[in-house]
DNA sequence: TTATCATTTTGCTACTTGACCAAATGACCA
DNA sequence: TGGTCATTTGGTCAAGTAGCAAAATGATAA
């Protein structure tokens, strides 16, 4: 259960998830998504070693460049579900 | 995207994610949740506390006791999901 | 009303996390 | 081989989180 919520736990934080989201359009570099979030490229990369780590994303380096792309397309499936539970939430 | 990631944190914590899953079978008093983790009262309600404030569950109070519910089943279908990812890691 | 039961809130301590900066690593190209 | 760019690692600080214990709430039963 433990490992399980890490991968949850990998997914709670704000620019970890825009990051997620952001692959969800195909992989993109560590630079590349250093703007997504703006923050400074050693906060990125230690966000993205997270997800790394519990296997939602996969990396791929390419010349200078790291590429990582999202591993687990039913995340973005189980987002739009957290979205219409925030519909609801807000309006009951 | 703040309000999304509260969403995967409240579930990213093995309780929170114990409890969740425990009510996918039903709802649950607040003392049948306590059994399920195995921490203090207080402990476990503040979990949920978490878990209700997020959108995630319902609650009903009947009689003494409280009942907590599920409200997003998709969170199963995605815990699934989270459960192939970690296998792949595994071998890969 | 008073007692009781299930739950929630509060107070506290120890631990974990996230941010930045600075420095180190690693890969490519001239 | 040295320069340069992209990325990672290490250190430090502030802020957030988890846990238990004890007090408080709120509904029911006597």
């Amino acid at each position: 259960m433990a490992a399980r919520a890490e991968i949850f736990k990998a997914l709670g934080h704000p620019a970890r998830l825009a990051m997620v989201v952001a692959m969800g359009d195909g992989e993109l570099c560590v630079c590349e998504l250093q703007e997504v979030v703006g923050l400074d490229m050693s906060t990125v990369s230690k966000h993205l070693t997270v997800l790394r780590h519990v296997g939602l994303v996969d990396t791929e380096k390419r010349g200078k460049q790291v590429f990582y792309s999202l591993r687990c397309q039913c995340t973005l499936g189980f987002l739009n579900c957290v979205d219409d539970a925030l519909k609801e939430r807000q309006h009951g």
